[in-house]
DNA sequence: GCGAGGTAGTTGCGCGCGCAACTATTCACG
DNA sequence: CGTGAATAGTTGCGCGCGCAACTACCTCGC
């Protein structure tokens, strides 16, 4: 796949350059996930995963959305959605209805009080992740970081 | 906390160049790892945190290290670490150790196996690291992240 | 129409982790 | 010394997830 002359050949250790890319990456997501999973629980109840379903369905038509578009938006599969939505249900965030021109299949549907709670805990979402994230990043730094995601995701897949 | 007139205040929604810093590091961290974590998993038969163990230990005086120690390198908390190191003893690549000086304390020492594995394993993580996330990136972006890191990880704490 | 194959969603199972409580040891201070 | 606080590690418990198997439904070809 790569050369065999290449200089950074696959078993070379890693250089200081591409340790500070990697493990920097590594260990900011892990801090801020953990942060802003932490304030999100504290001040909702809520699991990061939990708000991201209702903020999607939030902003779709008649605050719907079929399971597995869910799965594709949040990163689950479509087994781990069935059970986070169970959950929503559960708190009386989200209802299940089936859909109309296709019997196999369910919408997840924002409820009243989904609607408050996602209100509140979008405010606490965008704090967190200006506070832990974006606001410790100048407007180039922010551009930079775009540019390299869609490197990294837009070569292959 | 931010100024009441602030224009990126607290509640408005990300801006595209926000979104895109954010959430694109949300989805190569999703993706980079799943990708990692089956490469190691089918070679050999390893998740990623117990291969960073094994890396931990091997770079380590006397291949051994105390179990606090590697619960800050692997990101874990010492419960998690305690029954990943359960796991390693099982698969017959670490053995624990009392500390001499410390009745408390223990070691996580590596076997011969496990330095033969580590071997293997490295191999393949520095592939899948360079291969999913480090080739796709030019030395500047590189170089780019890393201080974005520094200043996400530097400015408290 | 009807049977084969694909698709949407759910369920059984096991894994890996964090939290909090617990044990054992060490340290600080009178 | 002796006692209380701190520290190292382990354990009970529950959660959230993926994988694979399963059900129910749709679709396409004949």
């Amino acid at each position: 796949m790569t050369s065999e002359a290449d200089p950074t050949a696959s078993g070379d250790p890693l250089s200081p350059r591409e340790l500070a890319a990697w493990r920097g990456m590594l260990r900011v997501h892990a801090r801020v996930t953990q942060v802003l999973d932490a304030e999100m629980r504290d001040a909702h109840g809520l699991t990061v995963s939990q708000y991201e379903v209702l903020l999607f369905l939030g902003d779709a038509p008649d605050h719907r959305v079929r399971m597995a578009d869910l799965a594709a938006r949040v990163l689950l599969t479509r087994s781990g959605v069935t059970r986070l939505v169970d959950r929503l249900v559960d708190l009386g965030f989200v209802e299940r209805c089936a859909a109309e021109g296709d019997g196999r299949g369910a919408y997840a549907q924002l409820t009243k009080g989904g609607a408050e709670v996602l209100r509140a805990a979008r405010r606490t979402h965008l704090r967190g992740v200006r506070e832990q994230f974006l606001g410790r990043l100048d407007d180039d730094e922010q551009e930079a970081l775009g540019d390299a995601w869609l490197r990294v995701l837009g070569e292959r897949g």
